[in-house]
DNA sequence: TGTACATCAGTGAACGCGCGTTCACTGATGTAC
DNA sequence: TGTACATCAGTGAACGCGCGTTCACTGATGTAC
């Protein structure tokens, strides 16, 4: 299908070349600014072909949303793993994930965490963004030496995904600009998360 | 001036009016909405006016951004002093205060962390938004009990303004929808900054 | 193996809309004398 | 006190542009027989 089809009628990979064409756009011009004309114009197809697939921009980003949750939450797992069985360790480098994912992928970041851009209630979106979601708490509840309470158990959790949403976030916006390149931000994290350089 | 002039062919007050119908907008449907045509509208005016007062759309922002910094400086400076002569405590009331100001003026607070949207090099921008910079870093070293190092002084003014504007972020984009209300926000806010509900 | 037909992906012209910008203008205000 | 003139705030028509949406269509694919 891939090559033969490619100078066809039929595209083949519509969907996924779409996809790549909204993630640069979002990327270069910010979720907001997403037209599917454009979309369409950057995969060299028609401009009414986006609305097969898709809809309409809710529903192309949140297709974007969704497969950016999938690398989110891989990434966050891996994250969590190098902190072996130490749970604030583990606690810790999940947060460093979640920077770094945010700083490597800001396209899908932005989308992610936009929802009022997004179809709320689009099953696949809702089972993914539960699954990233359910990793944070997991980590946070094993930070703890005891059990804790559900309220403690919020508090920090919310405490800790504020801490690397922001550091994500004011970077991500151009507020920190002193820590101007990927390597910057990473030593940033690593020392507001108690993690060594030669740590990990 | 003020009231005479309001049925005449000068508004006498369009640029204030110009401001607070933006601001609104903002509000209503976020700063990269924003168009002038609709200001203007709202302002009951010709479409061509906002240009004579802010030249463009960056322009108008700018202006709204530069108000923002000069509310947000006050109230920086008031929750700094709830505070009292106890430094910790004085950061922690500075960050409730910070939340509380994103999340009751969500147009200002969106426009003034934005840059890319702005000018950046506007001279009253630069100064009114270094002038709220030093607040968070003036309480952040006074929360140490020795003088802290440079980098110290740095990692813990990033995180401390991480926690809270990762904070504000996720509750205004809708990612906090358990904390549905100001009040509620409010709790965990002081909750995640130890301070208690009684406390100040 | 061949033919008919349904299905589906993608096309392209057309529509109405709101936008930013330009520009010659008009009406009020303030200043000089 | 009166007149002339410069300045400035705001007007409104016009422009070209990109957008989302609609709709009858066309071309390829897959399935039934």
């Amino acid at each position: 299908v891939s090559n033969l089809a490619k100078n066809s009628y039929h595209h083949g990979r519509l969907r996924e070349a779409l996809l790549a064409a909204a993630l640069d756009l979002v990327r270069e011009q910010g979720a907001t600014a997403l037209s599917l004309r454009e979309v369409a114009r950057r995969a060299g197809v028609s401009h009414a072909a986006p609305a097969h697939h898709f809809g309409d921009k809710a529903g192309m980003l949140t297709a974007l949303a969704v497969e950016g949750f999938r690398r989110f939450d891989e990434a966050l797992r891996t994250g969590a793993a190098r902190g072996g069985s130490d749970g604030m360790r583990s606690f810790a480098f999940t947060g460093l994930a979640y920077v770094m994912f945010a700083a490597e992928h800001r396209a899908y970041f932005e989308v992610m965490f936009r929802p009022e851009l997004l179809r709320r209630d689009d099953p696949e979106l809702v089972q993914v963004s539960i699954g990233a979601y359910s990793v944070l708490l997991d980590c946070a509840r094993a930070s703890f030496p005891t059990p804790p309470s559900d309220d403690e158990l919020a508090v920090r959790a919310t405490r800790g995904w504020s801490e690397v949403h922001g550091l994500a976030t004011l970077w991500l916006d151009g507020n920190l600009r002193q820590y101007s390149d990927l390597s910057a931000l990473e030593a940033l994290a690593r020392k507001m998360l108690g993690l060594d350089k030669e740590d990990g």
